[in-house]
DNA sequence: CGCAAGCCGGAGAACGCTTTCCCTGTTACG
DNA sequence: CGTAACAGGGAAAGCGTTCTCCGGCTTGCG
């Protein structure tokens, strides 16, 4: 039972009839590079197309060609600016290859993402991008790996963010590196007492950071106590959670809070405020990313930067370049801010 | 010249040949509804689907049953946390109904945004969301009807968010009204002294939320002087902007400092507070969206709350009803923080 | 003037599916 | 036991494109 009005939509065949020519000269004049089709029949085509108001099915092009022009892009949450921001670089570089994105959320689960991705494989994308935070342990990884090769065996690209771990091209983020600078700094801040809220520890990039920055301390005989880790999620609640655990035992001495992402950075500020003491003052914070909001708390936090928009950007490069072997990594540089006042 | 390994993906074909069945007999057993494949010779071709591990080809499914499972949505830019709840709304909506989500962003260029729907209408999709912050006094306004008016003519739907002036369905935002209640609950806390910071005055949104504010105001009297009205971008750096050109013309007696968007107060925020400043103490500021991060802010701004997510999750609930005239207002309520004490 | 060599339009196959239609069982009922 | 009804497999016709041929026309050259 179809609406009544429900026209079906122009065809190339409507097109070429009303050109008066053939169906193959209509495709050559409106897509069909190579061969060349005589000006007066060309500005006929696209004149009727014009007038019909025109628009290829991409499916049919598709299917016709053997081939999208599409993007897959998995992100975690997009919700959280990590992920928007690269989604955003990812989006803004595959419009201006002529490529359409489509998108789909693991919500953080493997599973949704190993379904995710063989739903996606469905596409034929030329691309596809995963911008999970991936665990490490689980048993789904190599169900998905295996999709991910079949998928590349095709002729498919797959490219992972900060995954390197992976038997895929990634554009690796200099986590730990990143992590070992901003200690050093810290350190040179005259800071010696350290707290670190972390992700689930079978999370790579928190794990990373984490050991990066515990490394960038030790090259400086500093450790921090074992019960001054906690692991929470690796959310803004997950931070807020983290910093009333460190509160629940007692800050004592420590001076200096690290989380391993700006998010969970910010909401441990928001935890540290509501128990009275001001971060910045009373205790220094400080995260990783440099995500826009981190500007405008109060104070504003030291990070290490990630130029996440180009991180999507690059995950496009990389996938459409030819050579296989260029895996790519991103520099991070450390932002000191009001969060960490020189002591 | 292709990469020699690069193997064809699997095909129904090969799976009814794996099988020992017919094509259509594969085809049925794997989706087509309707008709009934007996068991044994359902299970040969599921086994031999899991066994070639094949996934449908949807460019194929498309063309051949003339119609996709796509919902394309248009944002203005992903990573505005305004926009980017929405999109996550969106595309939690879709994957429940099996949609695919393709996104877009026309970064607040409406040239962009007709050229987008003209290629997206490529794709066929089912539905099309346009979450944009539209302008109405655009030349491009009646082209972008029409493109859309010709999508909806094919059976496609339109959902706009937030856009109740144009002929298509909406997820209306109680705009105004929100506005409208925000300003009573600020007068009954004493404040009596206001200033604005809106974006573009031909932006639908920002214009009836600053309207609605105004109107409340006016119910006790009170009035916003002409120039204690700032119009910036409706960005972060608008609102930072907006902030120094009231700052510059003197602040005076100015009690309280309405962005009407979330990101525009947070970036007034930062302005205040490097011009020394107190946000809360020394000036009142509140916003509209309620977005997440204007919980951690300093202090917590007072805003009107828009449930976001909901927003994208009706969105598609809108376009997949059956029955037209379902326009779905969707409520906002005031929520007073700490940026705006008692006085 | 004859013929090879482009150029370029058109017919039609192909892409990977769905779906209609046909046709062969099998069941049920008088 | 005859036949009508139905179940369900298979052949083949699409769906809207692209692309490979084919062949007619023009050109150019000996």
């Amino acid at each position: 039972m179809e609406i009544a009005s429900r026209k079906a939509p122009v065809t190339l065949h409507d097109v070429a009839r009303e050109a008066g020519v053939s169906l193959a000269t209509a495709s050559r004049a409106l897509n069909g590079s190579e061969r060349k089709v005589h000006e007066s029949y060309r500005s006929r085509v696209l004149d009727a197309a014009a007038r019909l108001n025109y628009t290829p099915n991409l499916s049919a092009q598709a299917v016709a060609k053997g081939g999208t022009n599409t993007v897959a892009l998995l992100v975690a949450d997009i919700a959280d600016p990590y992920f928007s921001s690269i989604a955003a670089g990812v989006i803004r570089a595959s419009e201006e290859a002529g490529l359409v994105v489509t998108m789909a959320v693991t919500e953080r689960s493997t599973a949704r993402e190993l379904e995710l991705v063989r739903a996606l494989r469905g596409q034929r994308p030329r691309v596809m991008i995963l911008a999970g935070s991936r665990s490490s342990t689980e048993t789904d990884q190599d169900a998905l790996i295996s999709e991910l090769q079949a998928f590349e065996a095709t002729g498919g690209r797959v490219v992972f963010v900060s995954q390197h771990e992976l038997p895929f091209e990634t554009v690796a983020i200099e986590n730990a590196e990143g992590a070992k600078q901003l200690a050093r700094e810290l350190v040179a801040l005259g800071y010696r007492r350290f707290a670190a809220i972390t992700g689930s520890r079978t999370l790579l990039t928190a794990r990373d950071r984490l050991s990066g920055f515990v490394e960038g301390l030790a090259e400086s005989g500093i450790e921090i106590p074992e019960n001054r880790i906690v692991a929470t999620e690796f959310t803004r609640d997950g931070g807020f959670d983290g910093a009333n655990a460190l509160l629940a035992q007692g800050l004592d001495d420590t001076e200096l809070i690290f989380a391993v992402s700006d998010v969970m950075a910010v909401g441990a500020l928001s935890a540290l405020r509501e128990a009275g003491i001001v971060p910045g003052e009373d205790i220094a914070v400080a995260g990783f990313d440099d995500i826009p909001t981190v500007r405008d708390v109060t104070p504003p936090l030291s990070t290490v930067n990630i130029p996440l928009v180009e991180v999507g950007r690059r995950a496009i490069a990389l996938a459409l370049s030819t050579d296989d072997t260029a895996n790519d990594t991103i520099t991070t540089t450390v932002v000191l801010r009001d969060s960490t006042p020189s002591r």
